[in-house]
RNA sequence: UCCUCGAUAGCUCAAUGGUAGAGCACUCGGCUGUUAACCGAGUGGUUGCUGGUUCGAGCCCAGCUCGGGGAGCCA
């Protein structure tokens, strides 16, 4: 007998129609009558489910029809035309085996449940048909991203997630170490020894590979990281989490702009790819999660991302219509009014904003002519916001060196990046992408804890 | 961390300061093509925690815990 997956039933169907198969999965729901029955079966192949109907020659009829959701199911039959509105086919069942039963006080209903609560319950709530859809999703876009970067001669370089390095200025950082916490080891002037750590130093999770990468860049001259991130910021916003996984391109011999429209060209890659390789989980977001996320992401993919200074996004600000809560003006850092009212009410569509002011920038952004602003982009997105940001690299050694100066930095703790500029320095540049935003933009989930299987945030470390 | 709203059955929610309820889930029964199936019956409660006001508190007050929304920080 032919073992089918539930997938292949739906996209080449007529490779099993009238035949005898054999399919395994999860009872969705079930629906029975005295002499007949109808269970949905999903056997998590593909987020739509295969309906079996069985009947009461089965000699194990009354046991099917007491079985709970979530009961794990094999069922052989032959696959016929479905006279029923919503299947075109369905499985005529000759015999069920119920593998794993399931418990009658399964916390999920065939009716709809809130976020909130499947947040508490995260290691069952893969089996609604939000989260199949959302990790499915997820784990494409992953595939897609590689394949983007991949495609164009990326090389995809794994930085530490270990860094010795506190000095990358991204974040709070979660400590990495071996001592014992109620007695660390204490050196002859009465503060903890370092030197007796595992590392022999201090060290931390990672904020950011991107210090790291511009090493590799200067080798592969286009490399790009994809991994984990971590930071103990006290963020309490549907946007942030304490681990979320980042995409960090670098290019050598590019500007701001190459790095711009690489930033345009990957985004609108990726919701192609989703909405081609996904088109049931996609059509389920665009009726159940946002009404207007098949309108928006056609309008990023067929439009032009509009590019704006910092400069002309505060006069526009300026002269807005509209009562912010904080000031605009010249010399402060966008607030997330100002960036809302710019990507969806102004120009309505993704928009990077460029060319900030030097002090609210980091230090190894690339100083422009006019000795006020530095390289810097953001990408604003309807929706979600501040979706990525990037910049130019200083490659020029006295000025980055005089810029480290000027912000209290230790020059020493960057010995290794500033021989990059020493030793063949070059133009190059790079962002970041924020994995989960982007998956929240492409799925109109609106909570970051429902786009990352085992959140990890303020006071919630749970699974 | 700040502002704001909230916490009642397994879930989603009701309940003038006066006997704590419904739908779904679950259990039992019925039903010959269902689509969150349907019909009937039943089980199910320390009203988040601690204290206070009151003859009497799910409801009023204080503190705490946790959660939602917004802000800061950022991706």
């Amino acid at each position: 007998m032919q073992k089918a997956v539930v997938k292949e039933i739906y996209r080449e169907t007529e490779k099993f129609i009238q035949k005898r198969i054999k399919v395994s999965g999860w009872v969705r729901t079930i629906r029975s009558s005295k002499a007949f029955g109808f269970i949905e079966l999903n056997d998590g192949t593909f987020f739509k489910n295969l309906q079996i109907v069985f009947e009461e020659d089965l000699t194990n009829f009354l046991e099917i029809t007491k079985i709970n959701i979530s009961s794990a199911i094999t069922v052989e039959g032959i696959l016929v035309e479905s006279p029923g509105a919503n299947q075109a086919f369905e499985l005529k069942a000759e015999r069920i085996e119920v593998v794993g039963p399931c418990d009658a006080d399964y916390p999920l209903q065939k009716k709809r449940h809130s976020l909130e609560y499947l947040r508490t319950i995260a290691h069952l709530r893969p089996r609604t048909n939000t989260f199949a859809a959302v990790f499915r999703v997820r784990s494409l876009v992953a595939y897609a991203i590689h394949k983007f970067f991949q495609e164009k001669g990326f090389v995809y370089v794994h930085t530490p997630i270990i860094t010795g390095s506190d000095a990358e200025g991204a974040g709070e950082m979660f400590r990495v170490t071996t001592f014992d916490i109620d007695k660390p080891p204490h050196n002859e002037q009465g503060a903890i020894d370092f030197t007796r750590d595992f590392f022999g130093k201090e060290t931390n999770l990672t904020v950011s590979g991107q210090l790291n990468v511009e090493t590799y860049c200067m080798a592969f001259k286009n490399v790009y990281t994809f991994g984990p991130t971590f930071r103990a910021e006290n963020s309490n916003t549907a946007r942030h989490a304490a681990e979320f996984w980042m995409i960090e391109p670098e290019i050598a011999f590019a500007d701001l702009r190459d790095n711009m429209d690489l930033a345009e060209e990957m985004i609108k890659y990726i919701i192609k790819f989703a909405l081609e390789n996904a088109p049931e989980e996609m059509e389920f977001f665009n009726k159940f999660i946002d009404k207007e996320l098949f309108t928006k992401l056609e309008n990023v993919v067929n439009s032009n991302f509009e590019h704006v200074s910092y400069t002309k996004a505060i006069e526009i600000l300026e002269n807005a219509q509209e009562s912010f809560e904080y000031p605009v003006r010249w010399g402060n850092d966008l607030q997330t009014e100002h960036e809302r009212y710019l990507t969806e009410k102004y120009f309505k569509k993704p928009v990077f904003v460029s060319d900030y002011p030097k002090e609210i920038k980091a230090f190894y952004m690339r100083m422009n002519d006019d000795n006020k602003t530095v390289a810097a982009m953001d990408l604003l997105v309807p929706g979600v916001g501040e979706i990525i940001g990037g910049s130019q690299r200083e490659e020029r050694y006295d000025l980055l060196e005089k810029r480290i100066n000027e912000m209290g930095l230790h020059k020493e703790d960057y010995w290794w990046y500033m021989e990059l500029r020493k030793y063949g320095g070059t133009k190059h540049a790079g962002y970041g992408l924020g994995f989960e935003r982007a998956i929240m933009y492409l799925t109109g989930m609106s909570n970051i804890r429902d786009v990352i299987a085992f959140p990890r945030t303020t006071k919630n470390a749970d699974f």
